[in-house]
DNA sequence: CAGTGAGCGAGCTTCCGCTTGACTT
C-alpha cells in the first residue's frame, strides 16, 4: 500500500522524518554504507582503471533485501542520504545494489530535520550526481591502495599484523614528533618577581608581578635587597573596557574535547553517551563538523534566555565553520527541545546533555562586557616596574551559562577589582618574592587534544576520529598512560620587613595523566614510513588530495585517471623499498663494549627495544638486555647500556641461596629461592647492597604472614588470607570468594573444598543487563 | 608476573568512512 519510499541513513532519523509525513511516506534506513570494497582482498582492479569491485557484506545482506523489497512496490524512491560526498555515493550504491529504476528514483537533500525542511525537499527532488561519487570512489580506492600496499610491508620489514595508512600513520606521526620536542627541549628557569601592596588609606592588597625576569639568582636577591628601602608610587592606572564572546556550538570535535577537560571522558566515552542521547532523541546527529544551528533552534534559544534571564541576555548568532574540509551535512551538536534544561538517566548521559544544552544556550547569548584596569607601579632606587592587572565583569552574558576551558595550564589570570586610586599615591610594599620559574616543555597529546589536532589539518573526519585513536592504540603504536613527574628544587627569596631571605622549595613537574605516548614500535614504524614515504606521512597529504577529489567532484578531473597519477609512482616506491631495503630494526652502533670490545647495538628485537653486546652473526651469542619504560632505542647511550648489562647482578647470599637484583617488567626487584620481591623508590638495583636485601626480604615475609588466617597441613597448597578485598581463599595460582555468611577463621577444609569445588563448576556470575 | 632475542614456513594480518545492533563479560 506503500507507494512512496523514503531511504535516509540512520534508523532514528527515519523515525522523526516518519512522524511529520503521511501514510502514504515509508521511511527506511540504510545504516550508512550498503556496500564496500570486499575485506579479504584488495578488491581494486588495477590494470583495468582501478575499477572497484563492491560487495555487500553479510551484516548488510538483511538490510539490502528489505529495501530492495520496498522499493518494489514503490511508487517513487527518494535518495535522502547526508547531502556531502559520502552520502551521494551511499545514494547511488543504493541504486546499483537495489536495482532502482531511474525514472522512478530521486535524490533529496535537507539540512535539518524539520517537517519544513522535508517538505521543500521533496518539492524539488533531483538526481544523483555521479562526478561526485566519482570523488568518493577515489577517496576509497585512494585509502585501500595506500593500506592495503603499505601494511604487507610493513609485515615484512617490521613486525607482522601492523598497519598503515593515509590518517592512523600521520596521527602516530603528531605523537612520536612531540614525543621527540619534548625531549629534546631544554628547560630554563628565570626569578619571576611578585609583590604585595597596600595603598595609603586604603585597606586592600593589589598583587602585583615585576616586567622583568631575572636570569641569576644574585640579580633577583640584588633586586629584593634594593627594594628594602625604596619608595613605591602609583605611575599611572590605565582602565580600558573589552569584551568576551561564546564560543560557538559543539561539533564532535569540541564535544570530544570539552568533555575530556570537563567531564575526564576518553573520546570513545564521549562518543558512547552522545549515541545513547541522539536515540533518545535528545540531541540532534553527534557526527557532525558544522557550526549551524536551525532557524526553529535559534528562535527557542531566543524565547528560553528571554525567559529565563531577559533580553539583553540574547543576542542570536549564526556561526559558519573554519576547519578545513568541513562537509556540514548535518547541524551542530544541540539538545532537540531547548526548553529542556535537564534530562533524567545515567550520570553520564546528564552530564553531556548539560554540557551540550549549556554550550548550545550560551552561543546564543549576549556578549559579556569587562573593564580590564591596569595599574604601574614605580620603584623609587630601581627602574623595573611592578604591574598588577585586574579584570571586572560588568555584565556577565553568556558567562552567566557557559565558560569553555582550555588546555593551557597554566595561563594567566587577571585579579578581580582593582581600587580606583590615583596617580602619586604612594604603597607600602607587604612582601615580595622572587621565584625561579622552568620554562615547559610542549605538552604531550590527551585522546581530545589529538583530535583537535587532526581536525585542524583536515585529516580525518568526524566519524572516525575516534575509531581513529583507538586503532593506534591497539596496533600497538600508541598508550595512554600517567606518568609521575620529577621533583626539583626551586630557589626562592623573600622579603619581609628588612630581611631578604631564602626559602626553597620542591616542586613536582612533568607528571602526566591520560597522556598519549609512542611505543618502541610506534616510533620505528614511523621511521621506516618516513624513510621511505614521507609524502603520505606529509601532514598536507590529505589536504592535497582533498582538492584534487574536489576538481573531480567539479568536473575537472577524471577520478581514475587521478589515482593512476598517484599509484605509479607510489607503487614504485613499494616495489624498491621491497627489494633492496631488509627488515627494518632500527639498529644503532652505540660503541664498543670495553670489556669484550664488541660492538654494543641497539635495535628493536622479537620481544621489543634491546641492546646487544657482540654480532647476531657469531658463533658466540650476543648478549641482551631489554630496555627500560623510560628509555628509547633512538636515544639511549653506551653508558645507559652497559648499566642494563650490569643486571640482574648478584647482591649477596643468604639462608644458603643467591639473591639477585634486576628491572623486570613491573619495575626493579629482587629475587631470592626463585621468589619476587619489589624494589621501592628508594632503592637501587645497581647498587642495592645485601643488608638492605635482606631487610627488604624479611619485611616483606612478615607482611605475607599477616596476611595468613588459616592454613592446613593436610593441604599446603589451599590458604585462607586477607586480601585487598577482604579474605579469600587461595589454592595453588586460583582465589575463590568466601560467601559473606561465612566466619573466614573458622572455614573447615571441607567447607572449603566445596566452596572451590562450586565456583569451578559455575561459570561467572552474568552481569546485569543494561536498562533501556 | 619478573622471559625471551635464531630460523624454518603455513596461514593470518591491513585501509577510511558511513551507520547500528548482536554478541559476551
Amino acid at each position: 500500500m506503500t507507494k512512496k519510499l523514503i531511504i535516509v541513513e540512520s534508523p532514528a532519523k527515519a523515525r522523526t522524518i516518519s512522524r511529520y509525513l503521511d501514510a502514504e511516506f515509508t521511511v527506511l534506513a540504510s545504516m550508512g554504507h550498503i556496500r564496500d570494497l570486499p575485506d579479504g582482498e584488495m578488491g581494486v582492479d588495477i590494470k583495468n582503471g582501478f575499477r572497484p569491485k563492491y560487495t555487500v557484506s553479510n551484516e548488510k545482506q538483511s538490510i539490502v533485501k528489505a529495501l530492495k523489497k520496498e522499493s518494489q512496490s514503490a511508487e517513487e524512491i527518494y535518495l535522502a542520504a547526508d547531502h556531502d560526498r559520502e552520502g551521494e555515493a551511499i545514494a547511488w550504491h543504493l541504486i546499483e545494489a537495489l536495482k532502482l529504476d531511474e525514472a522512478k528514483t530521486h535524490r533529496i537533500v535537507f539540512h535539518e530535520i524539520t517537517k519544513g525542511a522535508i517538505v521543500k525537499a521533496l518539492e524539488k527532488p533531483g538526481k544523483v550526481d555521479r562526478k561526485l561519487v566519482d570523488a568518493q570512489q577515489a577517496r576509497r580506492v585512494l585509502d585501500r591502495l595506500v593500506g592495503f600496499e603499505l601494511s604487507p610491508l610493513l609485515w615484512k620489514k617490521v613486525k607482522p599484523s601492523l598497519s598503515a595508512g593515509r590518517v592512523q600513520s600521520v596521527a602516530v606521526r603528531l605523537i612520536v614528533e612531540r614525543e621527540e620536542e619534548i625531549e629534546n627541549f631544554k628547560s630554563s628557569a628565570q626569578f619571576r618577581v611578585n609583590g604585595l601592596f597596600i595603598p595609603e588609606s586604603e585597606n586592600f592588597e593589589i598583587k602585583a608581578e615585576l616586567d622583568h625576569r631575572f636570569d641569576k639568582a644574585e640579580d633577583a636577591k640584588a633586586f629584593l635587597e634594593d627594594c628594602i628601602p625604596a619608595d613605591f608610587t602609583l605611575l599611572s592606572s590605565e582602565t580600558k573596557p573589552s569584551k568576551r564572546s561564546p564560543a560557538p556550538p559543539f561539533t564532535t570535535s569540541t564535544l570530544q574535547q570539552e568533555a575530556s577537560r570537563k567531564l575526564g571522558f576518553s573520546v570513545a566515552q564521549t562518543m558512547r553517551v552522545a549515541q545513547q542521547l541522539y536515540e533518545s532523541g535528545l540531541i540532534t546527529y553527534m557526527r557532525t563538523d558544522s557550526l549551524n544551528l536551525s532557524e526553529q533552534a535559534i528562535t527557542q534559544a531566543k524565547a528560553v534566555i528571554n525567559s529565563q534571564f531577559g533580553s539583553k541576555y540574547s543576542n542570536p548568532r549564526k556561526y559558519t565553520t573554519k576547519s578545513a574540509g568541513a562537509q556540514e551535512a548535518h547541524e551542530a551538536i544541540r539538545p532537540t527541545d531547548l526548553s529542556k534544561n535537564r534530562i533524567s538517566g545515567e550520570s553520564a548521559q546528564m552530564k553531556l546533555y548539560e554540557l551540550i544544552y549549556k554550550r548550545t544556550l550560551a552561543s546564543q547569548m549576549a556578549d559579556a562586557r569587562l573593564e580590564q584596569t591596569v595599574l604601574t607601579i614605580g620603584i623609587s632606587s630601581r627602574l623595573e616596574k611592578f604591574i598588577a592587572k585586574g579584570e571586572v565583569i560588568l555584565f556577565d552574558g553568556f558567562l552567566k551559562m557557559y565558560i569553555e576551558t582550555s588546555d593551557d595550564e597554566d595561563e594567566e589570570q587577571a585579579d578581580g577589582l582593582l581600587p580606583v586610586i590615583k596617580p602619586g599615591a604612594n604603597l607600602k610594599r607587604k612582601t615580595i618574592i622572587a621565584e625561579e620559574r622552568y620554562s615547559k616543555a610542549p605538552p604531550r597529546y590527551t585522546e581530545a587534544s589529538l583530535v583537535r589536532k587532526l581536525e585542524e589539518l583536515g585529516i580525518g573526519r568526524p566519524s572516525t576520529y575516534a575509531p581513529t585513536i583507538s586503532v593506534i592504540q591497539k596496533r600497538g603504536y600508541v598508550v595512554k598512560e600517567n606518568r609521575p613527574g620529577i621533583s626539583r628544587k626551586i630557589q626562592q627569596f623573600m622579603l619581609t620587613g628588612d630581611i631578604v631571605k631564602r626559602s626553597d622549595k620542591t616542586e613536582n613537574s612533568g607528571a602526566e595523566k591520560r597522556k598519549l605516548f609512542p611505543t618502541a614500535i610506534g616510533s620505528l614504524v614511523n621511521r621506516f614510513l618516513l624513510a621511505h614515504f614521507d609524502d603520505i606521512l606529509d601532514y598536507k597529504f590529505t589536504a592535497s588530495v582533498e582538492k584534487e577529489f574536489d576538481e573531480i567532484a567539479a568536473g575537472k578531473i577524471v577520478w581514475n585517471k587521478m589515482i593512476e597519477e598517484f599509484y605509479g609512482p607510489f607503487h614504485q616506491k613499494v616495489l624498491q623499498t621491497e627489494k633492496e631495503s631488509g627488515k627494518f630494526t632500527g639498529e644503532r652502533l652505540l660503541g664498543q663494549d670495553p670489556e669484550s670490545g664488541k660492538n654494543v647495538y641497539a635495535r628493536n628485537a622479537r620481544y621489543g627495544p634491546v641492546v646487544q653486546i657482540g654480532e647476531s652473526e657469531d658463533d658466540e651469542k650476543p648478549r641482551y638486555a631489554s630496555l627500560r619504560k623510560d628509555q628509547r632505542l633512538e636515544t639511549i647511550t653506551l653508558e645507559e647500556a652497559s648499566l642494563l648489562f650490569s643486571l640482574p647482578r648478584a647482591v649477596g647470599r643468604f639462608e644458603e641461596s643467591e639473591i639477585t637484583a634486576a628491572i623486570g617488567r613491573f619495575g626493579p626487584y629482587l629475587r631470592h629461592q626463585n621468589k619476587f620481591y619489589s624494589l621501592g623508590k628508594g632503592d637501587d638495583p645497581h647498587t642495592i647492597d645485601a643488608e638492605r636485601a635482606i631487610e627488604l626480604i624479611q619485611e616483606k615475609r612478615q607482611k605475607d604472614l599477616n596476611r595468613i588466617i588459616q592454613t592446613f597441613s593436610e593441604e599446603p597448597d589451599i590458604q585462607v588470607l586477607k586480601g585487598r578485598y577482604g579474605p579469600y581463599i587461595s589454592k595453588g595460582k586460583n582465589n575463590y570468594r568466601i560467601p559473606k555468611e561465612e566466619n573466614p577463621e573458622k572455614l573447615t577444609l571441607t567447607k572449603i573444598k566445596a566452596l572451590i569445588e562450586e565456583q569451578d563448576n559455575k561459570p561467572k556470575k552474568t552481569a546485569s543487563r543494561k536498562k533501556r
